[in-house]
DNA sequence: AGCACGCCGACT
DNA sequence: GTCGGCGTGCTC
C-alpha cells in the first residue's frame, strides 16, 4: 500500500518569490493537473504563497513524506517558457537566487494581482423562484457576453448586493473575463512622413532582420537628430504586420513625452507602458495583455524585459549606451545586455541604437558578432553643432563665479537673436560641498564618504547616496563660528542664480531630477520649451536624453570636466557619450547650432574629440587602452563588494576573501580595498575585482570562490558582474 | 523573505 | 514569576 502510494505521487517543483537555491517540490494531488508556468498557490512553513510551476524536476533528495500538497492553480496566463528560460538564465549569470528574479517577472504585478479578473455568466441552474431584480440579471447576460459584477449590476439596474446574492445561491458562475486592452492596436498601415533615402535603406535592412525570425543583434547608429527612431519604427511596423510582439526600452520611461508622441505619429495610437510608477491596476492589466498576446508593442523601462511575452518578435534598446540600463540593487544586471538574450530566446532580433554606441556594442561589432547601420546625416537638412572650448585658464569667469566671459556672450547673443540657449551641469542642488571659513570643517554626511550637497531652495544640506538631509546650520558644528559657511563649487542652482544675474530678461526652466518630479513634469516642460515659452535652459543630465528642441541653438557645458575625475575605467568614455548627447540638443532644425565646453583642459582627449566631432577615433584611442589588460570589452570583471556594520568586520571578511582568493591561469583578483563609497547607508564597504580573459566566464569561478568563505552575521557579499560603477 | 524557536533583562 | 529583545535556522 504504502509502495503503491509512492509510485502513485505526483510531483512538481515550484519556483517561489524568496531566494532559495532553486524549485520546491510539491505533491499534485488528484483534482490538480498544473503544467510548467502555471501559477499556483503552495503552502510553505505554514502560509500560503504565490509561485509557479518550473520545469521537469531534475534532482530529488526530497522524500515523498516531506512533500506538502499543491494548493491550487490560479486563473492567470502562465508564465511562457522563454520567460522561465530568462529567468534561469538571468539568475545563473548574475548568481541571483532564481526565486528572486523569478520574483520580478512575477511580482512586477503587486498586491492581488494574480485574483482571476472574473465576470459572471448565468449558471444554469434552475431557481425556484425569481425575483424580478435577478431576472434583470439574467436577462443582461442573456447575450452570452459575460460581466463583473459592476457592469453586470449597472446594465440590470440592481445593486451589486443582487449579484452577490446570485453568485452565492449559485445562480451565476464565475468566468474569467477577457480584459479589453488599455491600449488600442498600433496600425502598421497608418500613413507616415517619408523617410530620407538613408533611413529608407537602414529601415529596410531592420525590417528583413524582424522578418527573418531569427535573433541577431544590429545597432543601430547615427548622428542626434537623424532620425534613428523612424527608422526603428519602421522594425516595430514589420513585426506587427507579422503578428508578434515587439519591446522597446528607453533607459528614462517618465522622460519620454516626445517618444511617445512619435510614436503616435507613426502608428496612430501609443503602445502599452511600463515603469515602476504605474498604478496597480494597470500594471496588472498590461501583465495580462501582455501575457495573453494582445499588447503588441510595449515600451518600457528596464524592468519590462521580464513581461511574459509570449512570442517577443523584436526587442529595441534606445540609448544604448545610458548607464541607466544597468540595476544596481536587488537582482544586479545591464538591461541591453539582457535584452539581447531575451531576444536569442525568442528568436527575435535586438536592435541596439544610439548616436554614441557603448564601447561593448562597438567592439561586438568590430568583432563581427554584431551587425551596424549607420546614418550620417541629420534629418531634414539639419547640420550638426560646432563645438568649441573656453579654455578656463584664460578666459575665467568673475571670482566665486561658474560662467565664463565667452560663454556669457555666447548666451546673450543667442538671446538677442530670439532663439534658446541652454546652460548644461550634471550636479544638482546649490553646492556640492560646504565649507567653514574659519575651522576648515567640511559638511559630511554620518552614513555615507560624501559631502553634502546644499539645496538652497529647500534650505537644506543633503546626501546625494542616503537621502540624509538637515537644514542649514546658521553656525559651523564643528567650531561655532557664526555665518562662517560656504558654499564651494556651483550646482544647477548656483547656475541658476548666475543666469539670472547676467540674463534676468530671459524666461527661465531648471530640468533637474528634483525639480521635475514625475512624467508629467517632464512633459510640461518639452512642450513649453517647443512653444518657445521659454528662452534659457538650465539642466542636469536629464536635458541629455533624447530630447527634440527645434528653436535651441546654444549649449554651453559649464564644467567639461567633471566626469573626469576619480580614474573610473569608464569616466572617459561615459564623459564623451554624456557632452556629446547634450551637444546634440543644439541646432536641430533649420539654424545651425553651437556647443561650448568650458574645460581647464582642452588638450584633453575627450574635449578633442568632442570639438573635432570623431568619436570614432577616441573610441578606437579607448579600445587600444583597455585591450593589452583584457578590461573590458576585451576582458570580463566582477566586482565582489563586502559590507558590514562596523569597519573591522569589513576589513575581517576582506580579508578572508582576499586570502580565499582563486588562482588560476587567464584570471587574476585585485584588492581588497576600500570602496570609493567606503561608508554607504551606514555600512562599511570593501571591494574585490575579478578579472579573466573574455573566454572565461566569471561565474563557476565565484561561486566556487564565495562558497569556500563563510559570512558572519552582520557582513554581507554583493557579487555585481559587469559592474559598470566602482563605486 | 517571513516566522518560529530560543535564551537573557525590566515589569504587572 | 512573566512579556519580550531579535539572533539563527528552516521552509518542498
Amino acid at each position: 500500500m504504502a509502495e503503491r502510494d509512492r509510485k502513485q505521487t505526483r510531483r512538481v517543483p515550484v519556483m517561489l518569490p524568496f531566494p532559495f537555491p532553486g524549485p520546491f517540490d510539491y505533491r499534485v494531488p488528484a483534482d490538480l493537473d498544473p503544467a510548467p508556468g502555471d501559477v499556483v498557490v503552495v503552502p510553505l512553513n505554514g502560509r500560503e504563497q504565490v509561485g509557479v510551476v518550473w520545469d521537469a524536476p531534475v534532482d530529488r533528495g526530497v522524500p515523498d513524506a516531506k512533500l506538502k500538497p499543491l494548493a491550487a492553480i490560479l486563473d492567470t496566463p502562465p508564465l511562457p517558457e522563454v520567460s522561465r528560460r530568462f529567468v534561469d538564465w538571468v539568475a545563473a549569470y548574475t548568481l541571483a537566487p532564481p526565486g528572486e528574479v523569478m520574483a520580478m517577472a512575477l511580482r512586477l504585478v503587486p498586491g492581488q494581482a494574480h485574483a482571476p479578473l472574473s465576470g459572471w455568466l448565468p449558471s444554469g441552474a434552475e431557481p425556484e423562484r425569481l425575483t424580478d431584480a435577478r431576472r434583470r440579471v439574467l436577462g443582461v447576460l442573456a447575450d452570452g457576453r459575460p460581466r463583473a459584477t459592476p457592469a453586470l449590476a449597472r446594465e440590470a439596474g440592481v445593486g451589486a448586493g443582487v449579484v452577490r446574492g446570485m453568485a452565492e445561491a449559485g445562480l451565476l458562475s464565475p468566468v474569467p473575463l477577457p480584459v479589453a486592452p488599455p491600449f488600442a492596436i498600433p496600425d502598421p498601415a497608418h500613413p507616415r512622413a517619408p523617410l530620407s533615402a538613408e533611413q529608407a535603406t537602414a529601415a529596410e535592412a531592420l525590417e528583413q532582420a524582424v522578418g527573418d525570425r531569427a535573433f541577431s543583434v544590429t545597432l543601430l547608429d547615427g548622428v542626434t537628430g537623424s532620425g534613428k527612431t523612424e527608422v526603428y519604427l519602421e522594425a516595430i511596423a514589420e513585426c506587427l504586420r507579422l503578428g508578434r510582439q515587439a519591446l522597446v526600452l528607453l533607459p528614462e520611461i517618465a522622460l519620454s513625452s516626445q517618444w511617445l508622441a512619435r510614436f503616435e505619429r507613426r502608428f496612430g495610437v501609443q503602445p502599452a507602458i511600463w515603469h515602476s510608477e504605474l498604478t496597480s491596476r494597470t500594471r496588472r492589466i498590461t501583465w495580462r495583455a501582455v501575457a495573453d498576446g494582445v499588447a503588441p508593442v510595449v515600451v518600457g523601462a528596464r524592468s519590462a524585459l521580464f513581461l511574459p511575452f509570449p512570442d517577443l518578435g523584436l526587442v529595441v534598446v534606445d540609448e544604448e549606451h545610458e548607464t541607466a540600463f544597468k540595476q544596481e540593487d536587488g537582482v544586479v544586471y545591464h538591461a541591453r545586455d539582457l535584452a539581447v538574450v531575451r531576444a536569442r530566446l525568442s528568436a527575435a532580433p535586438a536592435i541596439l541604437v544610439s548616436a554614441t554606441p557603448s564601447l561593448e556594442t562597438v567592439a561586438n561589432v568590430e568583432a563581427g558578432r554584431y551587425r551596424r547601420l549607420t546614418l550620417t546625416a541629420r534629418h531634414g537638412g539639419a547640420v550638426l553643432p560646432t563645438v568649441a572650448a573656453i579654455d578656463l585658464r584664460e578666459s575665467p569667469p568673475e571670482r566665486g563665479r561658474f560662467l565664463s566671459p565667452p560663454l556669457i556672450a555666447a548666451v546673450r547673443e543667442t538671446l538677442g537673436r530670439g532663439e534658446q540657449a541652454m546652460l548644461f551641469l550634471n550636479r544638482r542642488g546649490y553646492a556640492p560641498l560646504t565649507l567653514c571659513r574659519h575651522c576648515g570643517h567640511r559638511m559630511q554626511c554620518p552614513n555615507c564618504t560624501a559631502w553634502l550637497v546644499e539645496h538652497r531652495i529647500r534650505r537644506q544640506l543633503q546626501c546625494h547616496h542616503c537621502g540624509h538631509a538637515v537644514p542649514i546650520p546658521p553656525e559651523c558644528p564643528a567650531c561655532g563660528a557664526a555665518a562662517s559657511l560656504t558654499p564651494v563649487g556651483p550646482g544647477v542652482e548656483r547656475i541658476t542664480e548666475e543666469a539670472t544675474a547676467e540674463f534676468p530678461e530671459a524666461r527661465r526652466l531648471v530640468m533637474a531630477s528634483d525639480t521635475m518630479p514625475g512624467p508629467h513634469a517632464a512633459a510640461e516642460a518639452a512642450r513649453a520649451i517647443e512653444a518657445r515659452e521659454v528662452d534659457l535652459i538650465i539642466g542636469t543630465q536629464i536635458v541629455a536624453k533624447g530630447w527634440h528642441f527645434p528653436h535651441l541653438t546654444l549649449v554651453g557645458v559649464v564644467d567639461a570636466d567633471l566626469g573626469l575625475a576619480g580614474g573610473d575605467l569608464r569616466a572617459a568614455e561615459r564623459t564623451v557619450q554624456l557632452l556629446h548627447q547634450v551637444a546634440g540638443r543644439a541646432g536641430r532644425a533649420e539654424a545651425p547650432g553651437r556647443v561650448l565646453l568650458q574645460t581647464f583642459s582642452p588638450e584633453h582627449p575627450v574635449m578633442q574629440a568632442l570639438v573635432e566631432g570623431d568619436l570614432a577615433a577616441f573610441m578606437a584611442r579607448e579600445a587600444a587602452q583597455r585591450r593589452p589588460g583584457h578590461w573590458p570589452p576585451f576582458g570580463r570583471l566582477a566586482a565582489v563588494i563586502v559590507s558590514a556594520d562596523t569597519a573591522e568586520q569589513a576589513d575581517a571578511l576582506a580579508r578572508d576573501l582576499g586570502r580565499a582568493a582563486p588562482h588560476g591561469e587567464g584570471f587574476t583578483v585585485l584588492g581588497p580595498a576600500p570602496a570609493p563609497l567606503a561608508l554607504l547607508r551606514g555600512r562599511h564597504r570593501r571591494r574585490l575585482l575579478l578579472k579573466t580573459r573574455r573566454d572565461i566566464a566569471v561565474q563557476p569561478i565565484l561561486r566556487d570562490w564565495l562558497a569556500r568563505v563563510p559570512v558572519p552575521r552582520g557582513g554581507r557579499v554583493d557579487v555585481d558582474v559587469d559592474p559598470v560603477s566602482f563605486l
